[in-house]
RNA sequence: CGGGGAGUGGCGCAGCCUGGUAGCGCAUCUGUUUUGGGAACAGAGGGUCGCAGGUUCGAAUCCUGUCUCCCCGACCA
């Protein structure tokens, strides 16, 4: 394996988080802007995140919901309506009291005094408050409801320590709001959403996710109940990548969202809210990622397949490229995964094998190379980027006639993106270690295991409140968090790990970002 | 927000302690020779050292403040 020339310079097992970053980096994700935790997000970075923001959107319209736009400001008496929800994000929130500057002394710009706003106005972090307003003047009748809405947006918050796409201080987003008639309907809304980002998350961007409700003290702010899809990175840690909200009658209370009923009787209405964010582009990274940089799966993969001719700055690169273009054709009219296939013709001057290289890094899927020999012999050469290697080392590159390649390139795709899923999801189950009984088997388990610890499922009482807390506190000390109590879990059959009394479920338990 | 580290051509760094107006590697550009696992050689262009003050005849270098990034912690829908 040593002989394996990689190309990155960090490995994952070296150094998870330097990796992280080189593969952000390398693969051309995204870069620093100069502006605290906020990031300038490159072509390929972009190209990945409107693949999935194409196939979420599809998803969300699929179940009946409209998209709309809200305003980034939002007035502070507006937000400050619902108490736990102020509590939950006011500490993390960009504020703007002015709306003009004015040269100093100095000739330095600062804000007017003369233009203070009479109420400040808060970046939204999330606009449940704002969206809120809105169905209050939307929803009067049953007839209005079921109301479902989605917006597409950047949200601020201050965070004190960020990662690029995991946690940045301005984020790119869906988030869905949605009113109904009762509580049955919208607790039912708020798992139909959960399970449409499981879909996501599974088969676009083919990294398997457990689906399961939140404890109480991981609670959205102004949330009854707060469900997540939760993914194992490889390092072990859990990402959380999404959550859907069942907001009862709290926000409805806030805003004044009622509708007159069939008995001609005022109701308030069920509200919920979800939402997946750019970080479900980290999460891609740390599913797929390798030591050779991105893996992207196919179906959020800008292009799917790069074809890099070998120029020669001579006069037989009209011909290679016009072969190339035949092939690039052939490949482009062919439909996989439900559309047609993505493909490149890079004639970016430059050496191919360097170019090679950059798409690697990059994760393409597919990487064909055409070179005067292939050509002649009316072949490609070509690589797979999830086999990029042979066991001795060597690139695995491929020869392939140009007719079969074209035949072959969705079933190909497909297989990728298959792939790509069950190596994801063999590596999780391989790494839930479950039928740990006490407290003491936990924290053993964990102080044995710092390295790769995993994910670990225990059954608990569900404690409460302070017991709760308790429980929190104990799992703290370990740098654990309690992840979510899966949707399908087995019958529980024993008793809870921390309080010893009978058990009622199953949670995760995992280190987290 | 607490502790630690760091900001010097596009990228990665040296120089700083012992002030004297910048240097290396990669990348870039041009030319030549090359070419199927990331080309070689030659030449060239590009920075006033994060920003703002201060000390000094003179500051990348010393002092103060500030911004940003990285690591650890606290926080984190």
């Amino acid at each position: 394996m040593s002989n394996i020339r990689h190309a990155l310079s960090v490995k994952r097992e070296d150094d998870f988080a330097a990796w992280y970053q080189a593969v952000v980096s390398e693969a051309d994700l995204a870069e620093e802007s100069g502006v605290r935790g906020c990031m300038v997000i490159k072509p390929w970075g972009y190209g990945i995140w409107e693949r999935i923001q194409r196939l979420m959107d599809d998803r969300i319209k699929a179940t009946g919901h409209e998209n709309c736009y809200f305003p980034i400001f939002i007035p502070l008496s507006n937000f400050e309506r619902e108490a736990d929800h102020v509590e939950g994000f006011a500490k993390e929130m960009a504020v703007v009291t002015h709306h003009r500057l004015i040269a100093d002394n100095d000739g330095k710009l600062i804000p007017d005094p003369e233009a203070k706003l009479e109420e400040p106005l808060v970046v939204r972090p999330t606009s449940e408050t704002i969206i809120g307003d809105a169905m209050s003047r939307w929803v009067q009748s049953w007839r209005d409801l079921p109301l479902l809405t989605n917006q597409w947006a950047n949200v601020v918050r201050w965070e004190m320590r960020t990662r690029m796409f995991l946690r940045t201080s301005e984020f790119l987003w869906q988030e869905g709001h949605t009113a109904h008639a009762d509580a049955a309907e919208a607790k039912e809304h708020t798992k139909r959403m959960l399970e449409v980002y499981r879909a996501c998350a599974e088969d676009d961007l083919a990294m398997p996710v457990i689906a399961g409700e939140k404890p109480e003290n991981e609670r959205f702010p102004g949330a009854v109940e707060t469900w997540s899809i939760e993914a194992m990175m490889q390092d072990g840690k859990a990402l959380q990548a999404g959550t859907s909200h069942y907001l009862g009658t709290n926000f409805a209370e806030a805003s004044n969202i009622r509708y007159q009923d069939k008995d001609g009787g005022q109701q308030l209405c069920h509200t919920t809210s979800w939402g997946v964010s750019t970080r479900l582009i980290g999460g891609v990274i740390m599913t797929h990622g390798d030591d050779d940089g991105l893996r992207v799966p196919p179906a959020i993969a800008p292009w799917q397949v790069v074809i890099l001719p070998m120029l020669r700055d001579k006069p037989e690169d009209e011909a290679l490229l016009a072969y190339c273009e035949e092939l690039r054709a052939g490949i482009a009219g062919k439909s996989a995964l439900g559309e047609k296939v993505r493909v490149l013709l890079d004639k970016k001057p430059g050496k191919a094998a360097a170019k090679r290289w950059d798409w690697v890094r990059k994760g393409a899927p597919v990487i064909i190379e055409v070179g005067g020999r292939d050509m002649d012999n009316g072949c490609v050469s070509w690589i797979r980027r999830n086999e990029l290697h042979r066991p001795d080392g060597k690139l695995n590159s491929l020869v392939t006639s140009r007719d079969s390649m074209i035949d072959g390139i969705a079933a190909e795709l497909e297989r990728t993106q298959n792939e790509l899923f069950k190596e994801a999801e063999d590596r999780r189950e391989a790494n839930i270690t479950r039928g740990i009984g006490s407290m003491d088997a936990l924290t053993a388990f964990y102080t044995e295991n710092t390295k790769f610890p995993g994910w670990v499922e225990v059954q608990w009482s569900k404690p409460t409140g302070d017991a709760l807390e308790k429980v929190v506190e104990q799992l703290k000390a370990l740098k654990l968090t309690i992840r979510n109590v899966p949707v399908d879990a087995d019958p529980v059959d024993g008793n809870c790990i921390f309080t010893g009394e009978p058990a009622v479920e199953r949670i995760f338990v995992a280190k987290a970002y």
